[in-house]
Formats: structure tokens, C-alpha cells, sequence
DNA sequence: TCCTGTGAATGAATTCACAGCG
DNA sequence: CGCTGTGAATTCATTCACAGGA
């Protein structure tokens, strides 16, 4: 057995920004970039940038910097999209729709399979007029999680059956799931939820506003 | 002048968890709720939810709890949203008539008042069925923000234009940007940024559901 | 007893500073 | 000289543990 090195939750989530900046670098030919290259461009201090990089094991060549394409390859391992990923949404809803219709995921390792719902009225639909998808019926998630070999979701539901339906999900077989609904999902372990709670984002850059602002939001008098 | 006391930014962002929970404490009716209940609901300790909730100064009381109402008011002031805010959507495509139908933002403080996108054969259409709102032109975004007094911006456009449509944003007197681009943004102080990859926050996912199974990504061997 | 507020202790993450290699 | 890798120092965040009020 290998060491048991933990790479820090904070490294692993910078790990995605270095990825997306490194794919940037070699389409502009780069073959080669610096702990303080790589750093500015993506507001990173360089010492991080290189004690997060160390956690692979020394990689980088004195004077010289990092390989752009081993390092975008070895990052890829990490995070687990040198393979390909299916994914099914669940949940129909304008947002559903437009993720499903939505271009960055493809190239990135997701491919998106599957679309479904429960109101019988969309069941059937196309998913988008450039789809090649039909919007199918929640019932039938377990199947399609088995035929289709699909290990992730993104959860488009309302909050109130956020729950039921990650459950059910779960239950047919998902490993994890992308969640947008606004609701705090419980499961056990084994499986994996990240939330993205967009009206909490906005609430966020609010704060930040006002922090910038003349006035800021102290805490106490 | 107030103390000084400054509120950490991971403090803020458990605040948006809490709101979300104690709204919907207070539909089921409580009128007051405990750290402990507080916490188990939305995944975290006892002591860090009395520790953020300190920072208000003392607020509840030994023995009941703290009050719903009023915590509810008071975080709603320190993250900014006791009023109301005036968003424009940049970006037309298929997530930012999305977010444009979103229900989730309206009855949280934000009002999409706007939706823009630089190509002329979208400009003038319905931003969708149910919307009132067309799309406008980008070359109009300083006047619609300066006579619908608006402060923020939802950015949806493609990575590659991404920062010249916010520096255009800024100029035209935004404040705040949520930027839905894979694409780190530069600005300058004054000015706030939130941003949202999807994309990475699918391959935090994969890290985690990989973590989970048997064979761990591990660092180094 | 149930619960808050908070110093003290612990743990995690970031920055510093520099040795050493090409 | 430019740049990496890394211990040491520092800052930040979380957990512990308990005094004291209702």
C-alpha cells in the first residue's frame, strides 16, 4: 500500500481552477509554466500553487517550471476525469433543460445521457429543439442507471422533493449528485453530494458589495 | 465608529445555510430553534453555529434558543438582502434565459429587471413564454443600469468574451457580477465577483465519488 | 435540565524564507 | 539567474469544555 498522503480538501478544489488555466496555456502553445505563472493567472499566491503541486510528487524542473501536458494529464487522473462520465438529470425545468442543452460539459468528461421527470405532460418531449433527447419518466431512473451504466446526477427539482428523489436516486444506483435544489441533502456514506445553491451565491457577492461599499455590515455596535 | 470586529468569510458563507433553514423553520411554525437543531440541520456543529451566531452579539437565549423572527431580520441585514436588488442577466443563451425563468430569485431580494445579448437576432424577442422581458441590446446595458438603478449582473456569456463583457459591466456602473463563465475575472477593488463553474464543480464530485469507492486517488506511491 | 457564550486547545491552511538544482 | 520543493512560522478555522443564566 502507498503512503497515506491526504491531499487537503482546499488543494483539491484549486486542483480544477490549475486545470482549467492549463488547458488555456497549451492551446497557446505552452509547453512549460511557472508556479508564478500559473499562480497570477488564476489569483493564486505561487507558494500555493507549488505546495499544492508538491502533493503529486516532484514534478517541476528547477529554472524551468511544469509540463503543461503531464500536468494537465496527472490532474485529470486526480479528479477522476481521465474517464468518461454518464449523467442523467433529473428534473426538467427550465434549468434542467438548459444544463442538459449546456456545452461545457462535453470535453470536460460528462456526457449527459439522460433526461427525466415526473409530470406525464413533459414525459416524452424532446429535452431541447438541438437535443436528441426525450424527457422520460422517473420511474424509470433505475433502469436507465443500469442499462446506460450512469454513476452521476444533477438534481433540478423542487426543494421540497429535493430529498425523496436523491433518495430514489441513490437507491437506483447513483454514486453522486450535483445538487441545485435549495435544500440541505442528507445520505450516507458511500455516496456524494456537492450543492449549488444559486440564490446563496447572490447573497454572497451582496455582502461583498456592501463590504466594498462606504458602509460595511459590521457585526456588533 | 463601531468596533472593529470583522466577521470571517466562511462565518458569511454558513450565514446563507442558515437563513435558508430558519425561513423554513419558521414556516413549520417555530418561533425559536437551538444551535443543536439549527446545526443538524444543515450538516454542522453545535459550537460553530453559536460561534457565527456570536458575532451578532448576544442573541439567544440559555435555556430556549434563539428567536426565528429576529435571527432571520438580522442575517438578512448583515448579508444585504433586507432589500432588494435589481439584477440584469448578460447573456441570452440557454442557462441565462434559464436563470432569467428562475423562481428561486424573486421573494430572496433579487429582481431580474433585464436580460442582454450582443447578437441582434435575438435582440427584441421574448426572453421566454412566460417572461415579460425582451432582450435588450449589450450596447444598452450603461443606460438600462443607470435608469433601472440596477447593481448586479448575472453573467452567462461564453469563457472567451467573458472578461471584456465584465469590464463593459463595471464601466457601466455594476457593482457586483455572479459570473457563470470558466473563466477567472480580473477587476479591480470596488468591485465584487462570485463565480460558478459547473464544470468544476462536476469534477469535485468525481474526486469525492472516487474517494468513496474502494480505489482512492491517492497522491504519491 | 437545557441551552448560550466564550476562553482555551486543537487542527487546517497559507505564507515566509531559503536551500538547492538546472 | 529563475524556479522548485519544503520546513518553519503564522494566520485562520473548528472543536472542546465549561461557567452561568432561564
Amino acid at each position: 500500500m502507498a503512503k497515506p498522503i491526504e491531499i487537503p480538501s482546499a488543494t483539491i478544489q484549486r486542483l480544477s481552477l490549475y486545470l482549467r488555466q492549463l488547458l488555456l496555456s497549451q492551446q497557446q502553445g505552452l509547453r512549460t509554466v511557472s508556479s508564478r505563472h500559473l499562480g497570477d493567472a488564476v489569483g493564486i499566491s505561487d507558494a500555493q500553487v507549488r505546495k499544492d503541486l508538491a502533493y503529486f510528487g516532484p514534478f517541476g524542473h528547477p529554472g524551468i517550471g511544469y509540463p503543461v501536458g503531464d500536468l494537465i494529464e496527472r490532474i485529470r487522473r486526480i479528479l477522476g476525469t481521465d474517464r468518461n462520465w454518464r449523467v442523467v438529470i433529473i428534473g426538467a425545468g427550465n434549468l434542467g433543460r438548459a444544463l442538459a442543452a449546456y456545452g461545457g460539459f462535453s470535453g470536460q468528461g460528462f456526457d449527459i445521457v439522460a433526461v427525466c421527470d415526473i409530470d406525464l405532460a413533459k414525459v416524452g418531449t424532446p429535452v431541447s429543439p438541438v437535443s436528441k433527447l426525450q424527457i422520460q419518466h422517473l420511474d424509470e431512473l433505475s433502469s436507465l442507471v443500469q442499462t446506460l451504466d450512469i454513476r452521476l446526477a444533477i438534481l433540478t427539482v423542487p426543494a421540497s422533493v429535493a430529498q425523496i428523489v436523491a433518495d430514489q436516486a441513490f437507491q437506483a444506483g447513483i454514486q453522486g449528485i450535483l445538487n441545485f435544489a435549495p435544500a440541505t441533502l442528507n445520505y450516507s456514506t458511500g455516496h456524494s453530494v456537492c450543492s449549488v445553491d444559486l440564490a446563496l451565491e447572490m447573497q454572497q457577492l451582496t455582502y461583498r458589495v456592501l463590504s466594498n461599499s462606504n458602509q460595511p455590515n459590521t457585526a456588533i455596535s
